[in-house]
DNA sequence: ACCTATTCGGGTCGGAGTGACGATAATGCG
DNA sequence: CGCATTATCGTCACTCCGACCCGAATAGGT
């Protein structure tokens, strides 16, 4: 085997919509390069680690938040022979897609770490804000012909809240009534319960979970 | 930085449709590990050189190839602490679509390199079968909603080439009269020429050339 | 108790897009 | 010349979507 090695780190996109507003998190790095900037979460794979562990672990280790149960997928590698200053490092970003989680704790290697609305983005470190946008894409293609959106809801929820899901992340207004006839009619999509939505104003609305689909066909239309 | 070293190694899937079939490139491979077994096309990356271009060099010194304008896209990133047994080796996996190339020539650590029929396909070295399938699988995907059908033709082509091209790909019929009608009112898909089709039976086709579109809206639909 | 704002959710209507399929045009072949 | 073959246009019914109306069910004010 030839003698080009490279040092192999994972990335991660995590978003969430947190009252309305689609975002994502970011550290602040502890450590140079870049010390003091913000960042995407994540690190260097372990000798024997898979992708997504590592992915899984880092965040853990940096924010103190747990993926189990929620949606991660591999998004791109990144590996311009100039994008770290420390040598050849490729990273393999990914998306992780998360209901409103608590607040991020600091950890290793992180100054601190928080919740940042996408609409307002500073610049970041290396060429996250590269792999920040191709994650965010990402996403909101996804949401167009799959039913990831309901990943963005908590347990169980209206279809209210599913619309400001795609609303916030699309940043657009959809029509409630021709929403909640797409996703009701749309089987496996939303799984009916008890409504108990005695919260807010006007008449109670119908609570579901997430149903067994995945795919969406037709898909959704952004606008 | 830690000490985690890799061997980065891009893979390429290279699809295309020849007399009818979607076929795949493969090399047999000329050196350990798995001598004499085929596999995909590709290599190390060297100390300075970013993704896309290590893939093209690759194909170029296995097969005689070249990608120059043609489609070429990242796929995804395989690193299974396994997947290799020469150590810790990470594979970013390729997708390039082109029309009917020339018959590939043996090149550096190949013992030589053919087209095969994706329907028919044998057992390949490393996790390269799951590769191919991720490649196979998102070229199927990616006609529905891009125009990237086209570059699996020739620089001028029928409705009809076209039209084959999808059935070879899906592995399904389509109607002649509703894709006719489906490519030709998309705007940006198809430009015309001058008609000039006296090869065959019937009546002549008229000719064009890919357009600029590269989405398609509504999708292709797939069956 | 009543009205009103507000939200939920069922319904209607026209237009765009598609599948199924008929009809016509333009060639090669026997 | 008849006929098979292929290209291209046209028709019709159906589905789905956007725009919109209206009733249903609650909270809050008076």
């Amino acid at each position: 085997m030839r003698g080009n090695l490279f040092a192999v780190a994972v990335d991660l996109v995590v978003l969430t919509v947190r009252q309305g507003v689609f975002s994502t998190l970011l550290v602040r790095r502890g450590i140079p390069p870049f010390e003091g900037e913000l960042a995407l979460p994540g690190g260097f794979v372990l000798p024997h680690e898979d992708l997504l562990d590592a992915a899984t672990r880092e965040l853990s280790e940096e924010t103190g938040l747990s993926l189990r149960g929620h949606h991660l997928e591999q998004l791109a590698s990144y590996a311009a022979p100039d994008r770290d200053p420390r040598g050849r490092v490729l990273s393999v970003g990914h998306l992780a897609l998360v209901p409103d989680l608590p607040e991020p704790q600091a950890g290793s290697d992180a100054a601190g770490s928080a919740w940042h609305p996408i609409a307002e983005l500073p610049a970041l470190a290396f060429d996250h804000t590269r792999i920040l946008a191709d994650g965010v894409e990402r996403a909101r293609a996804k949401l167009e012909y799959t039913t990831l959106a309901a990943t963005f809801c908590p347990q169980t929820f209206t279809v209210s809240q599913l619309r400001e899901v795609y609303e916030a992340v699309w940043g657009t207004t959809l029509d409630p009534r021709n929403f909640q006839r797409k996703v009701t009619s749309t089987p496996g999509f939303l799984l009916p319960t008890a409504r108990t939505t005695s919260s807010g104003r006007g008449r109670p609305a119908q609570l579901f979970r997430r149903g067994n689909a995945t795919s969406l066909h037709p898909p959704m239309l952004r606008d």
